[in-house]
DNA sequence: TTGACAAGCCTCGACAATCTAGGTATTATA
DNA sequence: TATAATACCTAGATTGTCGAGGCTTGTCAA
């Protein structure tokens, strides 16, 4: 199938993106090809897209930036994910659950239990 | 908890709307309870939301309206979901559940099963 | 009977998030 | 040497939701 509309998308970048920062740094592009991979080319992030959360993120101060020199001589710039940044990603988590729930709740046509 | 930011939503409206109607025909107004009610208030679309996205779907042929009168002697108009809109329905729900398999796996850090 | 409120449908403008499509610079490759 | 891949960035267009309003009909209480 793999397209899932970048509708679906929205909203879940940032949880997508914490995540993987959760794992270790990483560096822009490579947070795209992982995405990509990880997910078997259902999410195709956009770099329009990525840099600026990127970017609101650390204004934030969910994530912090350093530079740093690959093996390949080329300065790549890493992105290290800070305690706040934990705490939205808990945050987000748990609204991911509540929401996923709620819809296969709905698509199965049950009243999900009222907890 | 109970706040789920209106970008989750984004995407999964049409998809939510035509489960609805493939339950049975409904007014506007009764969707928007039914789903605030099925949700425990974790879904709220709003009017302005709504029917913009019947009138679209009605367009694409995904569903028809007519008008009936209710007992108290109101007339509203009713939604039926066509062939086309379960179609169309069938694809959102594989979608949906992809991207959210996907999601969960980026979450649980594994890569999903390449099925 | 009159006024307020709920039911029920609708639309317009604002806002937020993504994407498109460009730009720049460096390194690898043919 | 030129082209592609790596790596970062941004401005503008697009799209979806929402807020806030308008309109009509029915209900209920004062």
């Amino acid at each position: 199938m793999k397209k899932a509309d970048k509708n679906l998308l929205s909203g879940s970048t940032t949880l997508l993106v914490l995540s993987l920062l959760s794992a270790g740094d990483k560096y822009g592009y490579e947070m795209i090809a992982e995405l990509e991979a990880r997910s078997d080319h259902t999410f195709t992030l956009k770099e329009g897209t990525l840099y600026p959360i990127l970017h609101t993120l650390e204004r934030d101060g969910a994530v912090k930036s350093y530079e740093k020199e690959a093996p390949t001589g080329r300065v790549r710039k890493y992105y290290h994910i800070t305690k706040r940044g934990l705490r939205l990603l808990d945050e987000k988590k748990e609204e991911w659950v509540e929401f996923s729930q709620t819809v296969n709740a709905i698509l199965a046509g049950t009243t999900p239990a009222l907890a």
